[in-house]
DNA sequence: ATGGTATTAACCGAATCGGTCAACGGTGCT
DNA sequence: AGCACCGTTGACCGATTCGGTTAATACCAT
C-alpha cells in the first residue's frame, strides 16, 4: 500500500480502516465494492485507489491490521498474567469491548475472513491467518486449582457455562443493534461476581 | 407465487427454500442474485422465475415461510406449557435445533431480514415481521416461584446466566462451521442438569 | 503566478444483474 | 408415427455495477 496512507491524520486512517472492516464484514470479498467502502469512509473511490493499488491489497492489508491490533490488544489486556480465572475472563471481555469501541466491525470482519473462500485472496489470506489463529482461544478449560472451588463442583461444566455466557455477550454486542457498551460491561461484572459467589469456596 | 410450486415433491420445495434462506442470509437483499439461489437449489434460473415472478416475491415468500415455520415450531415444542424453567429452556433449544436440521439457514435469514433496509422490500417486509416479532422472546425474566430455589439466590442473574449461555450455544451452531447437532444437544442437557444442581434447593 | 500535493469527476471495458422467451426433452394419448 | 402437454432449460437482452485509470481540479505555501 501507498506510504502516504501512514502520513494521514490518525482519525482519517481509522475512518478508512473502519469503512473497510464494515463493508467486508457485511458482504463476501467479491461482493464488497470499493466505491461503497470509499463512500463509507467519506472519500472518493479514486483516492481509495490512490492509497491501495487494488481491492485485494486493501483486503489483505485490513487482515494484517486486524491481526496486529488483536494481538497487541490481547497482550496489553493483561488477561494472560492473571491467575484468577474470573478476573481473567473479565479482563478478556474488557479488552474486547475496548477494541470494539475503536474498531466496531473489526472482529466481525476477521471472523468472516476466516471463512472466505474466494480464489483471488484465499491462499494469501490463509498465510496471514494461520499463525494468528493458533493464539490460544480460551475455549478449552485452563488448569485450575480445585482447592479454591466448592467441593464436588464440576469445573469443566462451570467453565463451559462461563465461556458460553461470554460468547452470548459478544453475540449480543454484534447482532443486537447498537448497544450501550458500558452497560454491557457493568452487567458482565455483576455476572462475574455472581459466579464467584456461586463457585468459590 | 406460482401454484405449481406447492405441487412439487417436498424435498424439492425444501431445496429451493433452503437455497433462498442460505443466499439471502449471507448477503443483503440487493446482493443476493437469483442465479446463485437457483444454482444452490440445483435448478435453472428460468425455473426459479417460473415459480416466483421476481426476486421480491421470492424474498417475501421466504419471510412468510420463516414466520410460519417458526411459529408452528414454537407451538409444538411445548416450551410454553412447561412450568419448570429449566425444562422450558431445554425444550426451547431442542425446538431450535430440530428446526435447524431441516432449515439450517432459516434463522440466520430471519435475523438478517429483520435489519434489511432496501427500499424495494422494506415496507412490505415490516408488515410481515411486525406481528411475528412481538412473540415473547425469552430475554426477560419470567415469573418464578422463589421457594424452589436456594436461599439468597439472585434469580435475575441466574436467568441472565442461563439465557446468555443459550445464546452462546446458538451462536456457536451458526458461526462455528458445521457442527454435530446431537453433541450440542447432549452438552446442553448436561449444562441444564448442572444448573439444576446449583440453583435448586 | 508557480509549483507541488491532495483529491476528485468522468470515463472505460468487462462482468453481473433481473427478467424474458423460444426451444427442448420426455410422457402419454391417438 | 404424430401430436399435445408440461416441466425445464440455454441463450439472450438492456440496464446497472464493478475494478481500475486518467486527466483535471481544488488547495496551499511560496
Amino acid at each position: 500500500m501507498n506510504e502516504k496512507f501512514y502520513q494521514l491524520p490518525e482519525e482519517k486512517q481509522n475512518r478508512i480502516l473502519n469503512a473497510g472492516f464494515r463493508v467486508f464484514a457485511r458482504n463476501s470479498y467479491r461482493k464488497s465494492p470499493m466505491n461503497e467502502i470509499a463512500a463509507e469512509a467519506g472519500i472518493s473511490k479514486s483516492l481509495l485507489f490512490f492509497y491501495f493499488r487494488n481491492k485485494k491489497e486493501l483486503y489483505l492489508f485490513l487482515m494484517k491490521k486486524a491481526e496486529e491490533l488483536t494481538i497487541a490488544n490481547l497482550r496489553n489486556s493483561g488477561c494472560y498474567e492473571e491467575s484468577d480465572i474470573f478476573e481473567m475472563m473479565y479482563r478478556g471481555l474488557l479488552a474486547k469491548t475496548a477494541m470494539m469501541r475503536r474498531y466496531p466491525d473489526m472482529s466481525a470482519f476477521a471472523l468472516k475472513a476466516y471463512y472466505e473462500e474466494d480464489e483471488e485472496v484465499k491462499d494469501e489470506l490463509r498465510k496471514i491467518i494461520e499463525p494468528y489463529s493458533k493464539l490460544s482461544t480460551n475455549k478449552s478449560l485452563p488448569k485450575l486449582d480445585p482447592s479454591v472451588f466448592k467441593d464436588g463442583l464440576d469445573l469443566q461444566l462451570m467453565y463451559q457455562d462461563m465461556y458460553l455466557a461470554s460468547e452470548g455477550y459478544m453475540y449480543q454486542m454484534q447482532h443486537a443493534g447498537p448497544i450501550d457498551v458500558d452497560r454491557v460491561v457493568s452487567d458482565y461484572r455483576k455476572l462475574i461476581d455472581f459466579w464467584k459467589s456461586l463457585y468459590l469456596r
